[in-house]
DNA sequence: ATTGTAAACTAACAGTTGTTAGTTTGATTA
DNA sequence: TAATCAAACTAACAACTGTTAGTTTACAAT
């Protein structure tokens, strides 16, 4: 096998296509007006529009479960771990946004055992961030505000850095992770 | 012209279908249905699948723009301004929740000038969120970090409230904005 | 030279899409 | 009673949708 075979090229294309767009608002000539090829070309390498969706939603979306069953299995303090969660969600964006851009909007067209598959995933991930939230409140680590608030706060910033993060003149890895560090643990006051 | 007349709730029920399922993948079958009459009927009171758009996002739009624009203008401080700003998001996800998540997730939709005046607002918001941070940061309220990093992940936390708000158990709109507020800018330790 | 094969092609399909035209209904008003 | 009118209806359209079937192309292996 290739390294980048044909039907690694339509997936990324169709993510990047999937992110200006959204899943139902591409077509498939438009898939294959991007690959410089035939509509019905497609299907020499791919089943259907809905395997594209998955392949390019289910990978991410194990990749941040395993690592997060890693991080809550850890002896890191609460908030070391919050920061290992910051880094992976950096990582993924600056490598893949547009694959998470489709797994954030895009999600809910999966269809059957994958929705189902990928909904249990999102919620053991929120499931194991709860717990870590929880630990550090109970070992003074962590302020004793609303957990929910806090979880989605600190979620919400992650999940939609690919919109923003692009834009600022040349932020590094490095810079990003810091500042992101600081103003989601210590705030901006 | 009745307080609910029928175009309204033909904007509402599409606000909450496009919320579900994103703009592209709702049909005006879709709408009619859950309206209980036929799709041609909806034509009695809309122009188009497009204009309907157009009523949900440029509303709310325009009601941040506006806000906002008060709040640059005033003479409170720069955290006071934010903690507006915050309250202003509380409002709007209490209120119409649909019809934000629709603004987030369907804008790019939206054709010609109405793209285009969408686009503006949205740019002129976030310019007036840099200004009040930049204030803030010169008068030594708030921390010196990365504008991006701090303009993005308050935002970032307040566009995407409506995801998550109702799965909290009866949060009262008084202790999310306390939450809020406080975990936003005292951040979590 | 022949065969095999990956990957493109053309042509077509059945179903769905937003939308229009013209008609009927049923309640209110003159 | 007759006329008006908002708001529903039926029927149909042309364009577009994902997908299949069968064919051609071009290069690699025998």
């Amino acid at each position: 096998m290739k390294i980048t075979d044909r039907k690694t090229e339509i997936i990324n294309i169709s993510a990047k296509l999937f992110k200006e767009k959204g899943y139902s608002a591409v077509t498939m000539r438009d898939i294959a007006q991007a690959m410089d090829i035939k509509a019905a070309s497609l299907y020499n390498h791919i089943k259907s529009k809905q395997e594209i969706l998955v392949l390019i939603i289910i990978e991410i979306a194990e990749e941040f479960t395993n690592t997060m069953n890693d991080v809550v299995h850890s002896n890191e303090s609460s908030i070391k771990k919050i920061e290992r969660i910051i880094q992976l969600h950096i990582d993924i964006t600056l490598r893949d946004s547009h694959a998470l851009a489709c797994l954030n909007n895009d999600w809910m067209h999966l269809t059957d055992s994958d929705l189902e598959y990928f909904i249990k995933m999102r919620n053991d991930y929120e499931d194991n961030f709860r717990i870590i939230v929880k630990k550090g409140i109970q070992d003074g680590e962590i302020q004793n505000h609303n957990q929910d608030v806090i979880i989605f706060s600190i979620l919400s910033t992650l999940r939609t850095m690919y919109i923003w993060y692009k834009k600022t003149n040349q932020l590094s890895e490095k810079t990003l992770r810091n500042n992101m560090t600081k103003v989601l643990l210590n705030g901006i006051v």
